[in-house]
RNA sequence: GCCGGGAUGGCGAAACGGGUAGACGCAAGGGACUUAAAAUCCCUCGGAGCCAGCUCCGUGCCGGUUCGAGUCCGGCUCCCGGCACCA
């Protein structure tokens, strides 16, 4: 009987949940906090109509194998899993078929469980969310109130991308090229009324604490991009004629002296007063048209577009009255939304000032043979009076002195990092838990108030007007607020699908609480997460926005962490078997189920992980997993023949020498690999010792036997089976993890090489305890050494202990 | 434009305090077993040279450091991801 994994796996999955072997321990239990624990964690998914394909499970089948590695090593292991099931795909399948959402989403659920379990995850399914549930959405508009309650949330006026002729606004994701992506219509910006979470005042902090978190440097670097943080000053510069003062912020206070004229955004509140009578048409007509471009536009346009508004600053470093311009490549949304302009030191303003003739002067000293044009490098102030002479850094420090000393201006730091705006006009997501009563006054609902539901709807349309489905519910919109005895009216926004998942890691450590949403007790446990494993495009905002959650959470002193995930690493891309990415247009998706139904789970997880390195990019190969799958038969038929009966081969007794440095190079290697996620190569070093096994006519039992406990993270049900027909009578979930002997490690002999001028020569055997002299000799005499020495003057020797002889002649 | 990451056989990849380049696997070719096929097992498998023992070349390109460079340094090219008029 050969190797039939159809056979092995339902069975061993039905095992190990008859059992409950994956539940982790609350630490509520006695004697449950004695075990270290590790809380290993996947991005949960959002469960599209579609099902897994293969990309999902790579992640997956690497966190499992390091939940059941952990767990043989002692831990109490919390491995969970959960939906992120709000989202959009359901809602326009609600607007295409009128099923409800939540019917939709229950039965995707139902089929991504479905097809996890299949792998053999040894998630602890009793704790399993969804964050449509509302249950668990409870908890999530609970922390919307702490967010607002600490004034982290407020609404605003912002330009948005509204779409008439979908009637609906639109994420930024939704807008290609200033149309929507479904159905191609023009997009425009237009200012609403929006939820916003203050973010921004968690900028620095979040940018800090990256340095204490093991992720991988490009995601950290990808975060502090975004964040953007810059050093500058605020500088007021007064208008002439006017009492005010423009403020600018600027990252080069020390160029000053070559500020020849000012920048406002057209969305400058002051546009309108600064604007003279004599250019007020032509203002108007550039404040209309920059209106109606959308972002992407203005960013896409090459040509520097401005109009001159007739005023005139006083430039506070050398008096000099300079022109204020308004002009689009100037953003209101960061700094002051003015700028001064130093043409001679900024490759934008250089453009502008030459599309409009405006004066340039250099204030910095170019390097030696500069021919460009403006010049943003380092070198001495010039044409700067009092800064003359000093490189960039001191000067900017001297004009920052010198600006706070004179009352002109401020130190100061910026963020490109933006509020977060929270709401969506959409139906399938969560209600914002709060009222807006009739007095004017917002009142967010109590814990006992909440959660506040989601009400039936008829249609899932948007309602035409820029609001969303629910805005039409009048009912459940217009209400009498039992507490304040006012009119009410509800917001009929609801958050984005983001909210739900800034937060599900907490609410896996107590999943059934229905008085809080998680007890401190379990969360100082269980926090932070060890290991966060997902795929690269939530490196920024999933990760930020769970981030900055968390640390409103520490400062209620609500968790005990700073941070929420302690290791971070991502996973690559499965692509199709023409390297592309897999889509269903592409025709080359690979469907988990078939492959399973052909190979089984063992050989799918195993192959996912042997294609190469979790967090590179690799193709899908249809004789790949075949590879694999060859493998595993040879494990079977390691242990048994064709009659399936335990083979002839193994033998009991003491295991021989060679046996056991194969066997222990085999643990040392698969030990080291697996901590450090390089399955690939574990999986290699498994192939190796079977190899070599399997060519021999005597293996030892009790070298197999260790063997099965390294191979079962990788392929639970195989090494189950094996390990049960060894004559074990219970799961080898919690077996010991094998420890490598290092006198097995050590061989008598070593391999030496000798070079002669850097190139490979000769190879030597010698003791691995020889000394420096004999090797040296024995290389020296070695016959295909003296070829290409005799008649050469030796210069030098080298010796590396163990590893080569490096003859330098003449 | 800026910030990351990458480039090694026909293919996926190994080599991670500089020290035998190509482990392991796929594909391919040859052989054994078989009436035949599948499966399995064995052998070959970077390129070139009177393919025997051997020599030369070879890790995207050009230089450098070193006894010795896939690995370190300087300068490029191409591919992937992110950001993008952020003052």
């Amino acid at each position: 009987m050969a190797y039939d994994p159809s056979r092995i796996e339902p069975r061993w999955q039905q095992h190990w949940a008859d059992h409950d072997l994956f539940r982790a321990v609350d630490p509520t239990v006695p004697g449950a906090t004695d075990l270290p624990k590790y809380y290993v964690l996947d991005m949960f998914p959002y469960p599209s109509g579609a099902g897994l394909h293969v990309g999902h499970p790579e992640g997956y089948t690497a966190t499992d194998i390091i939940a059941r590695y952990k767990r043989m090593r002692g831990f109490n292991v919390l491995h969970p899993m959960g939906w992120d099931s709000f989202g959009l795909p359901a809602e326009n399948h609600a607007m295409k078929t009128g099923t409800h959402p939540a019917v939709t989403t229950r039965a995707n659920i139902d089929n991504f469980r479905r097809q996890l379990k299949m792998f053999g995850f040894s998630y602890d399914w009793s704790r399993e969310v969804a964050t449509s549930h509302p249950g668990y959405y409870r908890w999530t508009q609970w922390i919307f109130t702490l967010l607002y309650n600490r004034g982290l949330a407020y609404e605003a006026e912002v330009a948005v991308n509204w779409c008439p002729a979908l009637g609906t606004v639109l994420a930024n994701e939704e807008v290609i090229d200033g149309r929507s992506e479904v159905g191609g219509h023009p997009v425009e910006r237009r200012p609403m009324k929006q939820w916003m979470l203050r973010i921004t005042a968690y900028a620095e902090r979040l940018l800090e604490d990256l340095d204490e978190l093991d992720w991988t440097d490009s995601i950290k670097d990808l975060q502090r991009n975004w964040i953007g943080r810059s050093e500058g000053a605020e500088v007021d510069f007064p208008v002439v004629g006017f009492e005010r003062a423009l403020r600018i912020f600027t990252t080069r206070p020390d160029t000053m002296f070559g500020a020849t004229y000012m920048v406002i955004s057209p969305e400058h509140p002051w546009v309108r007063e600064l604007t003279t009578d004599g250019q007020r048409a032509a203002v108007e007509a550039y404040v209309e048209e920059a209106r109606r471009r959308s972002d992407r536009d203005r960013q896409a346009a090459k040509e520097k577009t401005g109009v001159f508004s007739g005023a005139f600053c006083r430039n506070p470093a050398n008096g000099s009255e300079i022109p204020v311009w308004i002009a689009d490549y100037v953003m209101m949304g960061y700094g002051t939304g003015a700028i001064m302009a130093v043409p001679g030191q900024d490759e934008r303003d250089w453009e502008f000032a030459e599309a409009f003739d405006l004066p340039i002067l250099r204030t910095v000293q170019p390097a030696a043979g500069f021919d460009g044009k403006a010049y943003t490098g380092d070198g001495p102030a010039i044409n700067s009076g009092f800064l003359d002479g000093l490189g960039v850094d001191e000067a900017k420090a001297r004009m920052i002195d010198w600006l706070v000393e004179q009352g002109l201006g401020e130190r100061k730091v910026n963020y490109k990092l933006r509020d977060w705006l929270f709401s969506r006009q959409r139906y399938w997501g969560e209600p914002f838990p709060l009222l807006k009563l009739a007095d004017g006054t917002v009142r967010v609902l109590e814990p006992d108030e909440l959660p506040l539901m989601l009400p039936e709807v008829g249609k899932y349309e948007p309602a035409g007007t820029g609001e969303g489905p629910l805005a039409i519910i009048d009912e459940w919109m217009n209400v009498e607020d039992v507490r304040s005895g006012q009119r009410a009216r509800r917001e009929s926004n609801t958050m984005p699908q983001w909210a739900g998942s800034c937060w599900y890691y907490l609410r896996f450590l107590d999943p059934r609480n229905d008085h809080e949403a998680w007890a401190k007790d379990k969360e100082s446990y269980w926090m932070p997460v060890d290991l966060y494993l997902g795929g690269t495009e939530h490196a920024v905002l999933h990760l930020l926005y769970a981030r900055f959650w968390h640390k409103v959470l520490f400062d209620l002193g609500l968790v005990s962490t700073k941070e929420p995930f302690r290791k971070l690493r991502n996973q690559g891309m499965i692509l199709g078997e023409n390297s592309e990415k897999m889509s269903k247009s592409r025709g080359n998706v690979v469907n988990p189920d078939d492959v399973i139904r052909v190979h089984g789970a063992d050989s799918l997880r195993l192959f996912l992980m042997f294609m190469g390195p979790l967090d590179r990019d690799k193709p899908w190969s249809a004789t790949g997993i075949e590879g694999v799958h060859r493998f595993l038969d040879r494990v079977w038929r390691m242990f048994f023949d064709e009659e399936d009966r335990l083979h002839a081969c193994l033998t009991d007794g003491p295991i021989d020498d060679d046996a056991q440095r194969a066997l222990h190079k085999c643990i040392d290697q698969v030990s080291q690999m697996t901590e450090d996620l390089r399955f690939n190569t574990a999986i290699s070093q498994m192939m190796i010792f079977t190899n070599e096994m399997n060519a021999r006519t005597s293996r030892p039992r009790a070298a197999l036997e260790t063997f099965v406990l390294l191979l079962a993270p990788y392929a639970p049900h195989l090494a189950e089976e094996l390990w049960s027909r060894l004559g074990h009578e219970t799961s080898l979930i919690r077996e010991p993890w094998p420890v490598a002997d290092p006198k097995w490690l050590v061989s008598d002999t070593v391999t030496v090489v000798v070079q002669v001028n850097g190139k490979l020569r000769d190879q030597l055997e010698v003791a691995a305890d020889a000394d420096e002299a004999q090797v040296k000799e024995r290389a020296l005499a070695s016959p295909k050494v003296k070829q290409w020495t005799d008649g050469k003057q030796i210069v030098k020797v080298i010796y590396v202990p163990g590893k080569l002889v490096s003859v330098v002649v003449k």
